[in-house]
DNA sequence: CTTGACCTTCCAGTAACTAGAAGGCTTATA
DNA sequence: TATAAGCCTTCTAGTTACTGGAAGGTCAAG
């Protein structure tokens, strides 16, 4: 398989995947006597465990790590756990930081006449002295 | 004053106000015949008012069409309005797409042992065909 | 006159890629 | 056989909003 069929079945862009390889994320993959990268099977599974843990928002260090565990038949299911719990709070700080904006803003605009005035209580929050 | 100063009152690094005045959003200060950027009180606000609009989630470029709007005395409250909900909206996006992965994550955990054993449900999840 | 705490500019690095340029390979078709 | 389309290759640069650090100038105090 070339590089082009790899990312239509893993939804990894060609982009990403010679990146990873770059960062050795996935190892360096065989080439043709023209030096196409030639990917297999195995190939598309790594790229889809990638992807999906992105998309659960792991960094691609966590990736790193988690690709490692999953590997290792020997883990330790705690491990993972961990990772993934450690995650969950960086996404509830996450979270709650921009709840509080939103509520900061709503909590304004719901102040603004949103008409032709200039009058605004949100430019007067974000300019206030004190 | 000094930019030391500057960024003790406001809360904005020095490197920072450097990296504004470079990118057009604040305009280049005064210097002394030494070379030192001086400051006055009005730019002690400036830099407040750029600060809270950044801690509500603002980009840098929707700070600067904030600031435009903070001066312009003809200015509609429509605009500001306007802008604060598309805002709004972009980190109701951004809170809704943490939340899926929060869910998904907390689903798996909790079926997730977390002992000694290798068997884990994250990642299977990660891992399968599908 | 030296020390220390300021200040200056400039370069590099961060995360995780994407865009684009310049050029090689392969296959189909005229 | 020529050539065009559609792959592939590497490399550089750009994205966001700064921070860190190096090398060196300035200023007040002791």
């Amino acid at each position: 398989m070339q590089i082009g069929t790899v990312a239509d079945k893993t939804g990894v862009s060609a982009k990403a995947i010679r990146y990873y390889e770059s960062i050795g994320l996935i190892a360096a993959a065989h080439r043709t006597h023209s030096g196409y990268r030639v990917y297999g099977d195995h190939d598309v599974q790594t790229l889809r465990f990638i992807q999906r843990a992105r998309g659960l928002g792991f960094s691609v260090g966590e990736v790193a790590d988690l690709l490692a565990l999953w590997r290792d038949s020997e883990r330790r299911s705690a491990q993972v756990k961990a990772l993934a719990a450690n995650h969950v709070a960086e996404i509830d700080r996450k979270i709650a930081g921009l709840r509080g904006m939103r509520d900061t803003l709503t909590y304004l605009m719901e102040r603004c006449h949103g008409d032709d005035r200039p009058e605004c209580p949100i430019l007067d929050a974000l300019g206030t002295d004190a």
